[in-house]
DNA sequence: TCTACTTCTTGCCAAATGGCAAGTGTATTG
DNA sequence: CAATACACTTGCCATTTGGCAAGAAGTAGA
């Protein structure tokens, strides 16, 4: 009867194998569709949702003191997105999150995940591990962003991530990579023209 | 009895009021001495433990592609020390974390934190709290690394974290900082002669 | 105390990136 | 279809930062 939500299911099931306990978490996710361009969350408000997504195209970014827009995160299907310290804390959110494309994906509320958490030990160990891994990526991006040239930085999220630059316009990817996008512009011609 | 763990306490008393459950909590703690340059973690290492530092100072470092030191955060007295990822996904430790003055703190293994946080849902919150704000930082960094110039990144560490000018070399900070330790030089250089 | 090392600074020049404005091409929409 | 907005590029020049090497000053050890 929940087939529906064969996403959240599948999503939880390697950390939660036991098909009594998916149902459960299952039964606290809800479908959430968001049109393109049009905001899972804003800046200022208090994030509520917890979101699986299950298709489309999202990006965080936030507004520098000039008032420029920075993007600082791009989710793509099968990510979660939420705004941690907003969510976790109950803060009003310093950054917003909008769909770059049509998404489709499954939300759940702060007291149902936490519910969660408390009844359902290997839930809440999924819930640690994409925080983790979240930590660790962020770490790893700050590192590159220190050590790396902007030219290398492109080059290694093209490789990594394609599906960004099918996604989003230039000027999003460049703040994202701490560029502006006449810089970003200028780096992608200085690399074609080595590659002939 | 336990209350040469008076830190230990002190430090959970906020999150977790009943004085039982301190003490099952100040019980898995066990006192660590680092002396100055010795090492809490190596590159390499998986981390066996998630430390409180009552008094001292501390760093975490990698080495880039050619083999720099970057320090990637730095430690005072009252703060938790513990790879992220290294220690809660049991995976090699991508940095070292080493003692910049001698350092005197409380450790507690991964497989007593675990059943801590099982077994006293308060303690799991003050957990999770802790992730979530030292997330919730290194966002901030990467926003300040993306839209400040690196005299305003200085400025800005210098009025928020003195005390890292009182116990880090220059060039630690200044890889801290994302620049070189002659740029960092010249900035500070170029601060004084505004100043006159 | 003498020596060696580390820390910090500085000069010189090169490389990386930004700011601004214009131009081209492509969507979008009324 | 016209009008408008958006995305991307490019030229010109300014600013920021890096690389390298040398030197001054302080620190720690033998």
């Amino acid at each position: 009867m929940e087939n529906e939500k064969a996403f959240v299911r599948h999503f939880f099931q390697a950390g939660v194998p036991q098909p009594e306990k998916l149902d459960i978490i299952a039964q606290h996710f809800h479908e959430k569709l968001i049109d393109k361009h049009d905001h899972l969350l804003s800046e200022g408000k208090i994030s509520q949702e917890y979101l699986l997504l299950e298709s489309g195209f999202m990006r965080a970014y936030s507004l520098d003191t000039e008032g420029d827009e920075v993007t600082t995160a791009f989710y793509g299907a099968g990510q979660p997105v939420f705004d941690v310290a907003s969510f976790f804390m109950h803060t009003p959110a310093k950054e917003s999150i909008q769909a770059l494309a049509p998404c489709s994906g499954w939300v759940i509320s702060f007291d149902d995940l936490n519910k969660l958490f408390h009844s359902i030990p290997e839930f809440r160990e999924v819930g640690r591990g994409i925080l983790v891994k979240g930590y660790a990526s962020l770490k790893l991006r700050m590192q590159s962003m220190i050590t790396e040239t902007a030219e290398t930085r492109y080059a290694m999220l093209l490789h990594s991530n394609p599906e960004i630059f099918r996604q989003a316009p230039l000027k999003h990817i460049a703040s994202y990579l701490g560029i502006t996008d006449s810089s970003l512009s200028r780096i992608r011609r200085d690399i074609s023209r080595q590659h002939k």
